[in-house]
DNA sequence: CTCTTAACCTGGACGC
DNA sequence: TGCGTCCAGGTTAAGA
């Protein structure tokens, strides 16, 4: 489910309640969820303060002076605030419960998330080589460009590929593409710099915008006090085929790029 | 290296 | 109602 906005907008639910909060205890329901959940999760945690709470990239960082657990919401994760009056759900993986007699709740159908472990100083390797943050100052048209020379895969897959710039995931490609008239089949090392400019800036102006609105709800992403994201209003492609473009009201076409569904409008983008 | 493909899982929607 | 099929917001690992 999550994209950056979704994850961004778990960041910014959870961290008032987490932020400064000492944890009490560790609950694991499950030994694993994507891979083993580590040793350190359950040894380590319990009796650290959480200084801060960092997105980078998916991924969520809860930072101590003794390691900082790294979070992942895979496809279908959720993670809420809950107390003790709060029964377990089916998929309710792990709580990290709090001093304040709060927990923070991890649900997970698909169990493609991940609960991981970064001793202080180091970085995970699953972090070593993401690219930069979209909203961040190293990412822009020239970076995609530069890039993209010599590939040929399409514009889509490339946009989606984590160490070129992450956080842009199945909807917003698709999305970014489109706002930026080019069409996701076109190979990345073809598509000029002006136009890369337009779509780094397209990138970061729905990432922006999907934020505010408390991301994209498709099916059962929920913020972490139950709010539903705002996004899915603004689609102006993601899992529109057959309905009329909004700008030019040519029928938004669909079909797997890679292997993933990808819309597009064949009058709009080229 | 680059690129493609399969794999990891469950559940909801849909067709018969 | 039940059953089979397909699809889903992510990412890695293995193969070509």
């Amino acid at each position: 489910m999550p994209e950056l906005p979704e994850v961004e907008t778990t960041r910014r639910g959870i961290a008032p309640f987490v932020t400064g909060r000492v944890v009490a205890r560790v609950v694991l329901r499950r030994k694993d969820l994507r891979w083993p959940i580590p040793r350190a999760i359950s040894t380590r945690l319990p009796g650290q303060r959480i200084d801060a709470v960092e997105r980078r990239a998916k991924y969520l960082l809860l930072h101590t002076a003794a390691g900082s657990a790294l979070l992942h919401l895979g496809m279908s994760g959720s993670l809420r605030i809950v107390d003790a009056t709060v029964p377990v759900r089916k998929h309710d993986h792990y709580d990290l419960w709090l001093d304040s007699g709060q927990a923070l709740r991890f649900n997970d159908p698909r169990r493609f998330g991940c609960l991981l472990w970064q001793p202080p100083g180091e970085v995970h390797p699953l972090l070593q080589h993401l690219g930069p943050e979209p909203l961040g100052d190293a990412f822009d048209g020239h970076w995609l460009w530069a890039a993209s020379r010599g590939h040929h895969t399409a514009v889509k897959n490339f946009l989606m590929d984590q160490s070129i710039v992450v956080g842009v995931g199945n909807i917003y490609a698709s999305e970014a593409l489109f706002a930026a008239g080019i069409h996701p089949k076109r190979a990345a090392g073809a598509v000029s710099r002006a136009r890369y400019t337009r779509l780094a800036a397209e990138v970061r102006r729905i990432l922006t915008r999907a934020i505010l609105r408390g991301g994209t709800t498709l099916r059962d992403f929920t913020a972490p006090d139950g709010a539903p994201g705002y996004f899915e209003q603004e689609l102006q492609v993601y899992g529109r085929a057959g309905q009329p473009c909004t700008a030019c009201g040519t029928p938004i076409r669909a079909a797997f790029i890679g292997q993933r569904m990808s819309y597009w409008c064949p009058h709009c983008q080229r």
